[in-house]
RNA sequence: CGGGGUGUAGCGUAGCCCGGUUAGCGCGUCUGCUUUGGGAGCAGAAGGUCGCAGGUUCGAAUCCUGCCACCCCGACCA
């Protein structure tokens, strides 16, 4: 039952916290995970969250098809490059038995005329549905979103992290100048940092990507990167200006009002279930997880503190609806089979923000006994100020949620001059590593293929700053962003 | 696909080299009683085709052959 600590071994430590703390499991098949009730608690309320800031800027839900007629991928060129070695692909309708009665075998008689694959994402299905609805500049912006599943066949995987099908949102908009597409992709972008930020707490650097790790069939990948824990990081979530890539793959054109025919400008914007990863390792401990209050679907939970008082009980409820009528979430535990004890290493383990202990010594004295999980501190409080107090505790433990993850990032981004101090930095300090790069493609592989380090992103308040690239000595303009990433 | 490792009860494991009682232990589960302010105690119980298939042998978890699955590391990626 132990949870491996991260100084031991940090990835192990990732996979116990999943399982233990019943996010996910492994399932049947390799490479897909079961997302248990409890993690897919935490991602309602982060598609909650993230789903009212998409209507709040006019965006609307839609839904289209998981499979995809194989000649659509190929549309786009840099599209099809970039996800043909990773799409399952449907080539039969139709099992039946095994002629020697063993089992059940695929019906060769019906296989389809054209094959389908299955979503890797949806750029070309919904592309191709654009094009009929789009005549006019009187019907743009289109501003559609979707909840959706996709699948890509990854070789290595990892729970939330990496996995074969993965939960998604993906935005495709489409519009009648280059520039208000470009507004929306930044707009997308903003969303996702402050998403990460004020709902997550885990702060995020915004950048572009880029040639090398831009997205397949992408003018501009805007992204957010965060930092992990052990000094990884992780791509959180990208917004794309697609420019008119796919309006010219799949002929999507609309009259201006000036009566002439001119071809979309379109973006496209995704978040997944990684940032269930992105959240258990930004924050949680060896004891388990810690959950920022706002996506934790408990924000509060009761531990009785079991002796045969009737009085107990009455108290517990008159907080508990004290609590909820101003919109906490509560958990009562009142199974009498485990110990206090039990239970409050087990709510640890679930990362649940504040835990309210109450017994015989509480209730003689009118006060509760309040723990936070995120500093693991213990204070006794009144009941009468409960409520103001556990509301306002909240929010303190976001704040320090907050700060905690901002003061370990800044501490890991390094300012380097020269490649032996990028190395050394890379390997001892880990994070990310701010240095000068001469922008070429060629310098940037052999950069990764040395030291496993990418660029995650030129970051979009990058200063112009006069340098000379760290590996090859050419001129550059500006810093970028290096790291070891997930 | 290359390199390394592991498969024994729900989970974690001992036994394997050196074949020979009824495959042992911890956690968990179930029943009962006593407990309950930081992972409870006692008593009892259930739970196993030893990854799969062959082979050697009087006898295989143990030896041999083949296969399968999963994990870790590398090549690909959000």
């Amino acid at each position: 039952m132990q949870i491996t600590p991260r100084s031991e071994d940090y990835s192990q430590w990732y996979i116990d916290l999943v399982r233990k703390a019943g996010l996910a499991d492994y399932s049947a098949v390799k490479g897909c995970m079961v997302i248990k009730p409890y993690g897919f608690a935490i991602w309602e309320y982060m598609q909650g969250a993230l789903d009212k800031m998409f209507k709040d800027t006019g965006h609307v839900n839609a839904y289209f098809p998981l499979l995809i007629p194989k000649s659509f991928l190929s549309k786009e060129a840099a599209h099809v490059e970039g996800f043909a070695k990773e799409c399952a692909v449907v080539t039969h309708y139709r099992l039946k038995n095994s002629e020697d009665g063993t089992g059940i075998v695929v019906d060769p008689d019906a296989k389809l005329e054209e094959e389908l694959i299955i979503r890797p994402t949806s750029e070309t299905i919904i592309w191709n549905t654009y094009r009929e609805w789009i005549q006019s500049y009187r019907d743009l912006p289109l501003l559609i979103n979707q909840w959706a599943n996709v699948v890509r066949w990854e070789m290595r995987t990892r729970l939330f992290l990496r996995t074969t099908e993965f939960l998604w949102q993906e935005g495709h908009t489409a519009h009648s100048t280059r520039a208000e597409a470009e507004t929306e992709t930044k707009q997308m972008l903003d969303i996702y940092a402050k998403f990460a930020e004020e709902w997550m707490a885990l702060p995020v650097v915004r950048g572009v990507k880029t040639e090398t790790e831009r997205f397949a069939g992408a003018v501009d990948t805007y992204c957010i990167e965060a930092l992990m824990q052990d000094g990884k990081a992780l791509q959180a979530g990208t917004s794309h200006f697609l420019g008119q890539n796919f309006a010219k793959a799949f002929d999507v054109q609309f009259t201006n009002k000036e009566g002439q025919r001119e071809f979309v400008w379109a973006t496209s914007w995704g978040v997944s279930t990684r940032l269930m990863g992105a959240l258990v390792m930004a924050h949680s401990d060896d004891e388990g997880l810690i959950l920022p209050p706002k996506l934790a679907p408990h924000q509060v939970v009761i531990v009785p503190i079991p002796k045969p008082l009737p009085d107990l009980e009455e108290t517990i409820n008159k907080i508990t609806a004290e609590l909820r009528a101003v919109g906490i979430r509560v958990k009562i535990d009142n199974d009498d089979q485990n110990r206090p004890g039990f239970k409050f290493a087990e709510y640890e383990k679930l990362g649940v923000p504040i835990r309210i202990g109450i017994g015989a010594r509480d209730l003689a004295n009118g006060t509760v006994e309040v723990a936070r999980r995120d500093n693991k501190t213990k204070e006794s409080v009144a009941v009468d100020n409960l409520t103001g107090h556990v509301q306002q505790l909240l929010t303190d433990i976001h704040q320090n949620m907050y700060t905690r993850a901002l003061a370990f990032r800044d501490e890991h981004i390094t300012r380097v001059d020269t490649w032996d101090e990028f190395v050394k930095v890379l390997d001892e300090k880990t994070g990310f590593v701010l240095a000068h790069w001469d922008g070429t493609p060629e310098t940037e592989e052999t950069i990764k293929q040395e030291t496993k380090a990418t660029i995650r992103c030129i970051p979009i308040d990058a200063p112009a700053e006069d340098g000379v690239c760290v590996k090859s000595g050419k001129p550059s303009s500006r810093r970028v962003l290096f790291a070891r990433a997930y």
